[in-house]
DNA sequence: ATAATCACGGAAAAGGTTTTCCGAAAAACC
DNA sequence: GGTTTTTCGGAAAACCTTTTCCGTGATTAT
């Protein structure tokens, strides 16, 4: 791709100097052009489609209006491949147009330890990162705290005071969503936590558990049963909180996620339950296929399009002042009642 | 982000010039460096934890081993939210991955007309564009022929000679996957294309008529009914074909899209028509989703690692020459047996 | 009329590389 | 030992901007 124009060429064909046609170009405030040169550049530009290189004006004014994103490649939730973070990343990617700054996906380059890792993402390729990672001590976010490599964490970071992170209130959204069972009528609720270590499936755990308590009702560890995403771990889950004698068996079920709300849905069928009949189901993100199950699933909507401009706003605003770093930005979610809930009959 | 440290800092430290610091990092081919000297300055850059930086250097070489990829916001099926492309796009990342190339999306851009959006293109962000975009005579793609801009179509692309192209063969995928249902003994096959006006639709129906052809039987239009992508238009398409005469009615039918299918399961299951005993369904595109379905969908495989190396490797020949653009890679589909199709018991 | 101010725009440095060219020292040759 | 190669590495140009500093000529004030 050869380089078209440079800014040489307009000066020329504006009888001007090159450093003129960037001050009209770019409304210097400090620079008073008059009006005939202005327009006389303009249209220099303008005739021969001169736009100027991204490369050279990132050179001097050391920055690029890209910024990075990170995820692990070996993650099975890749924020491509659909799922929960692949609406976030689409709301990043809006957010982005709107704020004018490209996306970059790192691909090319390695997470590996901060020795080597490190220097790559220090090169001034992107202004700054949005990392989609769980927050482990990884050794490469402890570098980038030290080298202030400004980031933000799409992820509940643990309260650790210099992470700035973004997510959805998971306390309080799963507080809701338990609180809405309980309004029903429901007193046996399970809750299907996911099986992220720390941050967000702990927080959905808490507000579970708090609903509950505000409600008078003790916590039972054999209605809140760990597993992960899979197919087969719900199966198994919701299977043994089926065989559980009657009396104690719930009758509405708060899933982690949408997926596996859905496999519930499936789980349940096969065993001929009914919902909302016999067992309500909420789920949590309110992902577009939630709402064409059978039945439409009652859900906590995740506020994506609010998610992505609070990542890119947070990011921007550390990259303007690294000093400013640690925010945490907790979105509420919001109850989408639709037809896998309803009052118990038992 | 304060750039780090720069090649003068090493050049120092190893009490050499500037210039002998980077012909040692980048073993500069015509270049003679002494052992010693080498190593000193290896030792002094790892010391120093310098990594030079990707913007000047850019600069200097014209290049950014930066791709961008172009998709049109307005698009329903986004490369990002899930869907065929997603799968294309997850497996652009990898490809570029191994060639280490980074991923730009150009969110903060426009693609308006050429006048307006080409420049943007041209500012050195990128050395090439992968773009998801029907062709359509847009001027913009027009101007990015004129002016010699790097890219590749993930699409047919109707055989025009100067696009580059990557895409499975729709027209052999469509004919292998009538064929099947063929051998099965089906007789009455019915096919559900998609909307897109050119490329990939017309080439599954053509490949479907073939089929039909090599095994005279003649083409019947009301078993070929035109839609669109959504489950409104696919349940009225089913249920007109279910409603036709018994003898007319299709034994068979082969979807354009998993989506479709994953649809016409649904409506089947609705009318009360059986899977496979009654009707035989096929899908193509191979989602993850099609084998959960109830029963596992038949589907034609997009072999969507190839893709995403073909895009790459394509558009990585056409930056290094670009006189050498106007290939067009299609790619084997590869039949899925699953659950779906059956012998035809009438 | 002279001094002070202001508007305008040019010259040049800076940003961090890569690469070409060239000179000096060392090695090889006769 | 003198000449020709070869080896090594330095100096400087080039890449394309932005921005600071400064000079000129015109305008205003006294």
């Amino acid at each position: 791709m050869p380089m078209p124009v440079s800014i040489r060429e307009v000066a020329a064909r504006a009888g001007v100097s090159l450093g003129t046609v960037s001050k009209v170009l770019n409304n210097s405030s400090g620079a008073q052009i008059a009006t005939g040169t202005r327009e006389r550049v303009r249209v220099a530009a303008r005739d021969l489609g001169y736009h100027p290189s991204a490369v050279a004006r990132a050179l001097v004014r050391k920055q690029t209006d890209t910024l990075g994103v990170i995820f692990p490649r070996f993650t099975s939730e890749s924020p491509i491949r659909g799922g929960f973070f692949s609406y976030v990343f689409n709301e990043i990617l809006e957010a982005a147009h709107l704020r004018e700054q490209d996306i970059t996906i790192l691909s090319g380059r390695t997470w590996k330890d901060a020795q080597t890792s490190l220097p790559q993402y220090r090169d001034g390729r992107c202004d700054g990162y949005v990392v989609f990672f769980q927050f482990d001590g990884s050794d490469l976010i402890e570098s980038f705290l030290e080298n202030k490599v400004p980031f933000v964490l799409v992820n509940d970071c643990n309260n650790d005071p210099r992470l700035s992170c973004v997510d959805v209130d998971n306390h309080e959204s799963a507080f809701a969503a338990t609180r809405y069972l309980l309004s029903l009528g429901h007193r046996r609720i399970a809750h299907l936590p996911g099986n992220i270590p720390h941050g967000p499936v702990q927080g959905r755990i808490q507000g579970y558990k708090e609903a509950l308590k505000n409600a008078g009702i003790p916590f039972d560890p054999r209605l809140c049963p760990a597993g992960d995403y899979m197919f087969e771990s719900v199966a198994e889950r919701v299977t043994a909180l089926m065989g559980l004698p009657e009396a104690e068996r719930p009758t509405g079920i708060f899933c982690g996620a949408d997926g596996m709300a859905v496999s519930t849905l499936r789980v349940l069928a096969r065993l001929g339950v009914r919902v909302p009949e016999d067992v309500s189901v909420v789920g949590h993100d309110d992902l577009p296929e939630a709402s064409q199950e059978h039945p439409p699933l009652t859900t906590m909507r995740q506020p994506f399009p609010r998610i992505g401009l609070a990542v890119i706003d947070e990011l921007l605003s550390v990259i303007g002042n690294i000093e400013s770093r640690g925010n945490k930005r907790y979105l509420s979610a919001e109850l989408v009642v639709r037809e896998s809930t309803a009052k118990p009959v038992r």
